[in-house]
DNA sequence: TAGGAATATTCCTGTAAAGGAATATTTAAA
DNA sequence: TTTAAATATTCCTTTACAGGAATATTCCTA
């Protein structure tokens, strides 16, 4: 199977665009964490906390490991290094000054010739 | 001022959180499109497509140029851009093997010293 | 200037998701 | 075995947003 194309996972992103969640992984970003330091350190309740690791997690962004009464939590390189790659595939357009766009429009014209050859 | 942290945009990730968005995205990867186009190739009615091209566009990931009674939508590559660099600076985590957790499970014992040095 | 093509907008409705508050769960320690 | 700390879960309410259908808008052409 397997048969989709490229494409991109997209969970992750979804998970990624709520600002809590950003703010979280940026955290992480200079190490695992516990559930009460995320959320002491970005000032939001416990709770709060808890839920967004867990759609974090669901969506493969973190991992836990359980120390005792704690959940320490931490990044998975997987899905950044997913979006690594299907950034890639935007990268001649990235780059790219000239951009099809003429290309475009002529092809346009040629497609509607509304007028025969006059 | 921008004495923002680094961070991310978000509106971009937002917007590609949606997977019709992230079809036409990806359509675009290709070169630009009309509404018309884009609406027919990913099977989805008119009014959607100019839905979710509005707010790619809110988000800054695409762009129009008109073109008489056509609309020809096009990636813009800033939001790319900014991904990528975002990306970066977790290139340093996603390599990393030995990621910290023991350090960081030491790090807690410490600061926890219930009992005395028995 | 009337008509049609391409696109945008509006209104409505259903649903997913986020926050708040309370509570359940788990674990260590007294 | 009771208590307290750390975390997860549930319930409720509110809000954001996506799709459907209809309609408005814009522009070309006859």
């Amino acid at each position: 199977m397997s048969g989709h194309r490229p494409g991109m996972d997209m969970a992750a992103l979804g998970a990624l665009a709520e600002p809590n969640r950003m703010q979280i992984v940026e955290l992480l970003r200079d190490g695992p964490l516990t559930v009460g330091e995320i959320a002491d350190r970005l000032g939001m309740r416990q709770p709060q906390a808890s839920k967004h690791l867990k759609v974090l997690g669901e969506a493969g962004v973190v991992e836990v490991k359980a120390d005792a009464n704690r959940r320490i939590y931490k990044l998975r390189p997987e899905p950044f290094q997913a979006m690594d790659t299907w950034l890639g595939t935007f990268r001649r357009m990235m780059e790219e000054r000239y951009d099809k766009l003429d290309d475009y429009l002529r092809e346009l014209q040629e497609k509607e010739p509304t007028e025969g050859p006059q």
